[in-house]
RNA sequence: GGCCGGGUGGCAGAGUGGCUAUGCAGAGGACUGCAAAUCCUUGCACAUCGGUUCGAUUCCGGUCUCGGCCUCCA
């Protein structure tokens, strides 16, 4: 079955075909580094992280590409704020997404350049765009020239004319046009700059993505992803000036995820339902966030809810209970994922979908009489888990985890607990017994008694 | 105003021109010292009005309604 994707250049389902089957090149758009990742920015990292297990399954060579934006205004502005320097806050708030999204188990890119080791190939790309009669200088800016190119607005669908009539900013005299854009601009002493043919600046916000696909990609490459809010201007004038300034296509797919909500409102700070990752982390386990943020599809809105989480949480209870009841069973075939995870997966990343086949798998799992059949059932689960990026932990682990405050009691007091309530049954104290098990539950350990013994989890 | 995407059972959330989504929650049952887990059975849908069709939740049009974007927010 081939992969399918929805392509915003095209707005349909067209089937994927690589520029060179052999290799498959994808570039998402990073963070900005200035803050703590929250829950909207781990969307397209876990949505695209998935992307990247199946196109690694699907072909030979995947170069994945995410990069790190590390010189902006909101950089400039919370360095100052802070009173640190820029390099401080970006080097640390680096260290801490990596950390934040490697609990939600995204594998690390196979790329992932920074913008300020690139100004030498934005200036290349900027002079080549002057060259060619794409853009020009005015007042120590450099812009581009949307007039310059016919095709502009086919990413965004949307005409010259609409974006200036929709304008809410006010047009910057130096601009011939009104729709052209900053590729360069002057940065005085005190900001981040470098030198160039058009004296001490920083780059636009759009011309370091552009320079780094070109970098790591070539210019017409396969996949470009990110946030749907990025459609425009950023794609836009992304794929504006490496067209221009490369005189070749540019990505031949565009993957955009739809926009995070929370509890039904738009995320802010000032309606006090802003939640970084680190936050998340501290309330549920980093697998169950992962989960949470792929039981909607991609392309739609996402509400962000407590509840969700919750339900995320409890499904992945159900999974690694099923994984328990056969722990001490060796999976058959653990690479061999069943046709209808895969075939969800190819039909635009439908991991909605797919997780409801692994509920599916997980019940055949329970069903299962025969050791054949739970192994083989046992693979099935873990192989399409590990294609989702789920279900790759140890299954006690997962049932020990405890939220940031710690737990009440520790794994050996719990321990300690279940052998006496285990003791008092044998003995047929069962007051006893129930009111240790009264004890744990009130400190959120539940008991399980099964033929084999007594199992505890942490809910 | 322009562009775009939605409105599915109590909740979350897929999908389809006629046939069970899936999970949680609810009801009943099996199992259990009690429980949990598990399994079985079961109730509950497709915003609205027209049109096309043998037949529409699914296609087309209108209406209502929610949300996003419109120069630097993923």
């Amino acid at each position: 079955m081939p992969l399918v994707l929805y392509n915003t250049l095209t707005r349909r389902k067209d089937p994927f075909q690589p520029l060179d089957p052999s290799h498959v090149g994808m570039y998402v758009c990073g963070p900005t580094v200035y803050d703590r990742a929250h829950i909207g920015n781990a969307r397209p990292i876990v949505i695209f992280d998935v992307l990247f297990r199946l196109l690694q399954r699907l072909y030979p060579a995947v170069t994945y590409v995410r990069n790190i934006t590390d010189v902006d205004d909101k950089i400039n502005a919370r360095a100052q704020a802070n009173g640190e320097p820029i390099s401080a806050l970006t080097e640390r708030t680096t260290r801490l997404f990596h950390e934040d999204i490697g609990a939600l188990n995204a594998l690390p890119p196979t790329v992932e350049p920074r913008a300020t080791a690139h100004i030498g190939q934005m200036i290349a790309m900027i002079q080549a765009l002057i060259a060619k009669g794409h853009a020009y200088e005015a007042e120590g800016h450099v812009l581009f020239s949307v007039p310059s190119m016919p095709e502009y607005g086919r990413l965004s669908n949307r005409s010259r004319d609409e974006m200036i009539a929709g304008a809410r900013v006010e047009i910057a005299p130096y601009k011939r046009d009104a729709a052209d854009f900053v590729l360069w601009k002057p940065s005085p002493g005190d900001l981040p700059g470098w030198d160039s043919p058009w004296g001490r600046g920083r780059p636009g916000w759009h011309i370091e993505c552009s320079a780094m696909s070109r970098e790591y990609l070539g210019p017409t490459f396969d996949i470009h992803g990110g946030g749907q809010d990025l459609v425009f201007p950023h794609h836009e004038n992304e794929m504006a000036q490496s067209c221009c300034a490369n005189g070749a296509p540019f990505a031949r797919t565009w993957l955009h995820n739809g926009w995070l909500m929370v509890e039904g409102e738009k995320m802010s700070k000032s309606l006090g339902n802003f939640f970084t990752v680190r936050d998340l982390l501290d309330q549920a386990p980093g697998e169950a966030i992962r989960l949470a943020l792929m039981s909607a599809h991609y392309h739609q809105p996402f509400d962000w809810t407590a509840e969700g989480l919750k339900q995320a949480r409890q499904t992945l209870d159900r999974l690694y209970l099923a994984l328990r009841a056969v722990a001490d069973i060796a999976p058959t075939e653990a690479d061999s994922v069943p046709l209808e995870v895969l075939a969800a997966l190819e039909d635009d990343l439908n991991t909605p979908l797919a997780i409801s086949h692994l509920h599916e798998i997980a019940t055949k799992l329970n069903k299962a009489e025969t050791i054949a059949e739970k192994a083989k059932w046992k693979g099935a689960l873990l192989a399409s888990g590990r294609l989702l990026g789920l279900l790759g932990q140890e299954v006690e682990s997962w049932f020990r985890w405890v939220p940031a405050g710690g737990a009440a009691l520790s794994d050996p007091q719990v321990q300690q607990m279940v052998d006496d309530r285990l003791a008092a049954r044998k003995a047929k104290n069962f007051a006893e017994a129930d009111r240790l098990r009264q004890a744990l539950s009130e400190n959120g350990v539940l008991l399980e008694d099964g033929p084999g013994g007594t199992t505890w989890r942490r809910a």
